[in-house]
DNA sequence: CAGTGGTCTAGACCACTAA
DNA sequence: TAGTGGTCTAGACCACTGA
C-alpha cells in the first residue's frame, strides 16, 4: 500500500486529494474487498493533517458506500454480498402449481435459505397511490406486510394490499397463506392472473428501513411497486417492496413489438 | 420551525438527535421542499454546541440525500425532480418507423426537451461483462458514448457495445446514427430485433459519473445493463446505462405464464 | 492493555451569496 | 458587508476490539 503526498497547492482540498489515493487503489485492487484501509493515526501521520481531516476523507468513502467501519477494528473495503437475480419468470403459473411462492421459488433457483418473519395482516384505509393502482375509490383494503431474509440476512420488505371484496374470508388474510402463497390463493377465488406491472425506482432508505435491513450507512434501496392484474383486467393487487440494493439484480425480458 | 431540546443524557449523541429533530420536521412538513434548514450558526445557538456538531447532523441529512448544501446560501430541502417513467413500449417499432429513437420517443410523450452530448464512437476491447453478454469470445467492439439530457438537466449517461461485424461501415459508426437511431440502422443491416433483456441494479454513482450527471451527495443512480437480440437469437448489442434514480421509473409489463 | 473509530469542543481562515 | 457553508487544526474523552 504505497500513497503519495498531497498537494498543498493544489485547488482541491487535502481531504479529497486522501479519499482520491484510497479510491484509486480501491480500484487499482491494492486494496481489495475485506481489506483494512490505513488507520485515522497512520493516515494523519503520512499526510500531515489533523485527525479530522482524515475522518472526512474516509467520510466520503464510507457515503460513496466504497467502505464499512467497524468500530475498534478499522475502516474495510466492502465485501459485495451475493447477488440474487429476479427473472421476470419468477411469478410463473408452474411455480404456483408446484406449491412454491415467488420467493420460494427464486430461494431454490439461487441457493439460498429463505425466510420470512414480521407478518403483520390489517385491514387499514389504502395509501392513495396504492388506491389509484387498484382503482378504488375509497374504502378499506386487506394489507399483508412482511421481511424477507436470505440466508439469515433481511433482503427485502414487502407489503400487499387488496380489496377487502377480494381477500376477505381466504387464506390471503390468515398469516399463513398456504402453498404457492397468495397469488395461488388469488387463482383459487377465481381470479386468473393475467398479468404484472412493475414500477421500480431506487432512493436512499428511511431510517426506519435502514433500521429494518440491517443496512449500512450509503446503501441505496430498490423500490418496486407491482401490480397484479386478472384475466378481466382488474387490479387485484398491489404489492410494493424495498429491496437491499446491492443484493439484487432484476431482470425484465420483454419483445420488440 | 421549533425545534425542542435535546437530551444530554441519552444514549443518542447529540448530533442524532439534531438531526432527528430537522427530519422530523421535514416529514411532517413544517419544512417543505425548497425552504431553507436553520443555519449551523442558529443550530449552535439553539442546542449549545458546537459548530461543527450542528454540521454533523446536517450531514447526516445530506448523506440521506433528504437536503442539499449550497455555498453561502444555505442549506435546503431537497425539491423533487420532475419524474420520467419509462415504459417497456419505449423501442416500439413503431417509434423508429416514424423515425423516433427512444429517448426522443420518450421525450415527445413525457413532454421534456431532449438532447444528447458527449457523443464518443470508438473501437475498444470490450469488457468481460460485454464480452459474455454479446457472446464473443474475444475481440474489438464498436463503442457509442453518449450523455442524455432532459431540459438541459444531465440525467443518464449510455454506453452501447456492437460486435464489429455488424456495426462497422453502417452510420452507427458515425457520430449521427440518423432517423429511428441506432435500432433503425440495425433493422436496415438486416438485424430485426426480436426480444431486450434488461438487467436492473441500484448503486451509489462513481465520483465521475456524479460530476457528469451533476449528482448532490447521496443521491443514487439506476443501472440498466440491456441486451437486444434478432430474430436469429443473436445478440446484437449490449447497452450500459446510468440512470439519476430521482429522475427515473422504470415500468415493466409481463405476462403471468 | 494498546489501537481503533465515535463524538465533541473552540477556535481559525476561506469562498460564495445576496443585500 | 454580513451571513452562509467549506475546510482545517489540535486537542479531549469515550466505547469497542483483540491480543
Amino acid at each position: 500500500m504505497e500513497l503519495g503526498p498531497i498537494d498543498r497547492l493544489s485547488d482541491r482540498p487535502p481531504f479529497r486529494q486522501i479519499a482520491d489515493h484510497l479510491r484509486a487503489a480501491i480500484d487499482a485492487g491494492q486494496l481489495r474487498p475485506g481489506d483494512r484501509l490505513p488507520s485515522e493515526a497512520e493516515l494523519k501521520q503520512h499526510y500531515g493533517v489533523a485527525r479530522m481531516t482524515a475522518r472526512q476523507a474516509i467520510q466520503e468513502l464510507r457515503s460513496e458506500g466504497q467502505v464499512v467501519a467497524e468500530h475498534g477494528r478499522g475502516v474495510f473495503v466492502r465485501q459485495v454480498p451475493p447477488v440474487r437475480r429476479l427473472a421476470s419468470d419468477r411469478f410463473a403459473r408452474a411455480h404456483r402449481e408446484a406449491g412454491k411462492a415467488a420467493f420460494l421459488a427464486e430461494a431454490e433457483k439461487s441457493g439460498f435459505h429463505p425466510s420470512v418473519d414480521q407478518i403483520e395482516v390489517t385491514r387499514t384505509e389504502a395509501p392513495a397511490a396504492v388506491r389509484e393502482r387498484l382503482r378504488l375509490d375509497s374504502g378499506l383494503v386487506l394489507s399483508r406486510s412482511r421481511r424477507y431474509f436470505a440466508d439469515d440476512r433481511p433482503v427485502e420488505l414487502a407489503v400487499s394490499y387488496l380489496p377487502l371484496a377480494i381477500a376477505e374470508g381466504t387464506a390471503i388474510a390468515e398469516n399463513n397463506t398456504g402453498p404457492g402463497g397468495l397469488y395461488a390463493r388469488l387463482e383459487d377465488a377465481g381470479h386468473t392472473l393475467d398479468r404484472f406491472v412493475e414500477e421500480v425506482t431506487a432512493r436512499m432508505p428511511t431510517t426506519e428501513e435502514r433500521r429494518r435491513l440491517e443496512l449500512q450507512a450509503g446503501v441505496p434501496v430498490l423500490v418496486v411497486i407491482r401490480t397484479a392484474y386478472d384475466t378481466a383486467g382488474t387490479p387485484v393487487e398491489v404489492c410494493s417492496t424495498v429491496k437491499a440494493a446491492p443484493a439484487f439484480v432484476l431482470e425484465y425480458d420483454f419483445k420488440a413489438r
